[in-house]
DNA sequence: TAATAAAATGCAATCCGTTGCATTATTAAA
DNA sequence: TTTAATAATGCAACGGATTGCATTTTATTA
């Protein structure tokens, strides 16, 4: 058995005295080829140890099978759900996914973007970067009508299918629930709001405000990375605030229980002397002490779409000129941490 | 600007009355052209939109600049910080990734370590599925001399690479410390025991007992899948138990968050009750309350390690037939979870 | 057995970029 | 201006699988 010799088509017809045709035919299980034949292709191909090149085949078939998919970062969970939904589906459809993390810089996604291009992924899922400013380095996709698609953090723009929940609405949801809860000056701890994700629930925030004629105060708003250490010291800025906030909304569950615990710490009772609401719905929501008022967010549905949806594009069901947005059902979920009153919001 | 005909070099060639051979050492900034007609190549290719083809250059040089990662899961902090780690690395050294998930089954790691092999992988790091039991499915790859790496879960076998932390060493060490806290009757729950990480966990826990003179006592060892519902149930059971046990072991962070959860709705206090040390160091440990004490598990340097193990190898700067296993640290992280006397354990 | 239909196999071009070697154009030295 | 040396470009084969069409083999029918 050598091995290093690679073996192609050609050794083993030249092997059964067949023609590579017969080989390649009987290797895709073409009806056209004789059966005993078939079988003796492939005995011999197992027993040369024989590997198909997917490259020739693409190159030749100007089909790759492969999605590519860029996410800002993979070591968060909202991330991991999505991916694995997507790997799912893409799987169950036999495509392959090839994967970058753009560490939240647009220059990494460009960059990405074009070796993806490069690699002639079939489609491309993109959730944007924390500072992406434009979507230029898209342009080519476009322009070589390759299905892309943008989930969760998306642009604006009617030409892009997006796979979304509404945020507004959401954010909306969470900050009405806290007024109804008795709250009146919420605090809200945020990502990058050139990003709709943030944008949007800050939006949806204070539209919530408005419409209890609560007026709108910018210092109560805190603009970060959202990583442990500024949702760390956001929290010490708002126990040191003279009149402290008695509710806080923030962006995403982890910061929150990480504020929570900073609260907790410094001697302060949860929803007592602030109410408390995260977004995402990660296992943490639930573990947290009191449990957390958040925003169910179907991270691995979400993915599954994206990648359900793409692939329907690619194989040309689907109108590509036709910009789609899915937007799925977010539901605000209440626990103990905004339950100032003993009777059950509901 | 035509969007339908996918531009090629023999397009630019033609343009620009040149041999394709030129076009082609033009794009790849080769010396021997002229930097002026340089310029113009890629220009026109600008203009008319060429993005070359990987396939055929792949096709070509036998080699795909890319490394296939297979998991269990994508949604766990753990893996993600494994795959956030060989993503940086790879990307650094100019290599795509491509990921799927096993999603703990043995047929899907197998089916998908066949797909990787005919996408001509220039190597592959795997880290294993729960219930996989031979490692045949990776045969084709010595046979190939293709560089395979696992990480983290792996199977006993001078063969292979590696890159793991001494599970058994940091399983006698959170032994060891909760029997110096005065603990005697000491639960572990854990995974599948098909796996080293989870085995060797026991193992320590069990010489760590056995050194002192505490006696193995098997009903005190849950082996589970560490999903939320199992912990949850393995939690019950302990406390349901006649005498309980007074401290519990748990294969990783999440799940132990998890029973201390069930264990303080149950009225318990820990570390009074009940001790509990998880393992992975996760920002969960951080968070919950008490703070969990847990194992510091370098999930993201291991897979940097891994990725640049391998890369390596590829480069053919190691010897492939050498195989290497990577031992990196882990360091037992004391926090009030398991401190049972006022006294710092240290 | 010859003629016809059907099944099985073969031929050759194609996908597109790369590279060793040959050839032509340009510059420097004589 | 001629020759030698160097720079720039071109030629053509290669990598491996696919597929429309042609050809050969086998089975069927008259």
């Amino acid at each position: 058995m050598n091995t290093e010799k690679i073996i192609t088509i050609y050794d083993i017809a030249e092997r059964l005295k067949l023609a590579p045709s017969t080989i390649s035919r009987g290797l895709q299980d073409n009806p056209a080829v004789n059966p005993k034949t078939r079988k003796k292709i492939f005995d011999t191909a197992n027993e040369m140890g024989y590997r198909f090149n997917t490259f020739a085949r693409n190159l030749r078939n100007q089909k790759t099978n492969t999605i590519g998919v860029i996410v800002p970062r993979l070591n968060s969970l909202f991330i991991s759900a999505i991916l694995a939904g997507i790997e799912k589906e893409l799987n169950s459809a036999n495509y392959n996914m090839l994967i970058s993390q753009s560490l939240e810089l647009e220059e990494n996604e460009i960059k990405y973007a074009k070796t993806m291009l490069h690699n002639r992924v079939d489609g491309l899922i993109v959730n944007l970067a924390a500072n992406t400013s434009s979507l230029d380095h898209f342009a080519e996709y476009i322009r070589h009508r390759i299905p892309l698609l943008f989930v969760d953090r998306v642009i604006e723009n009617d030409d892009f299918n997006t796979v979304v929940i509404n945020n507004t609405k959401a954010g909306y949801e969470v900050t009405s629930h806290l007024i109804a809860q008795g709250c009146t000056k919420i605090a809200h701890l945020t990502g990058s709001l050139m990003r709709n994700v943030y944008q949007d629930r800050k939006a949806g925030y204070q539209s919530a405000l408005a419409e209890h004629g609560i007026p709108y105060d910018e210092s109560l708003v805190f603009e970060t990375d959202l990583t442990e250490e500024s949702s760390i010291r956001a929290a010490r800025e708002i126990i040191k605030m003279k009149t402290r906030p008695d509710a806080l909304f923030v962006a995403n569950d982890l910061s929150a229980v990480i504020c929570m615990k900073v609260f907790k710490d410094a001697g302060l009772t949860i929803p007592g002397d602030i109410a408390i609401a995260g977004f995402n719905n990660d296992v943490i929501s639930r573990i947290s002490e009191p449990m957390l008022t958040t925003v169910n967010y179907p991270g691995e549905e979400m993915g599954k779409i994206a990648a359900r949806h793409l692939v329907t594009q690619i194989k040309g069901e689907a109108d590509a000129a036709l910009a789609n947005t899915v937007i799925l059902k977010s539901q605000l979920v209440v626990r103990a941490s905004t339950l100032k009153n003993k009777t059950d919001d509901q």
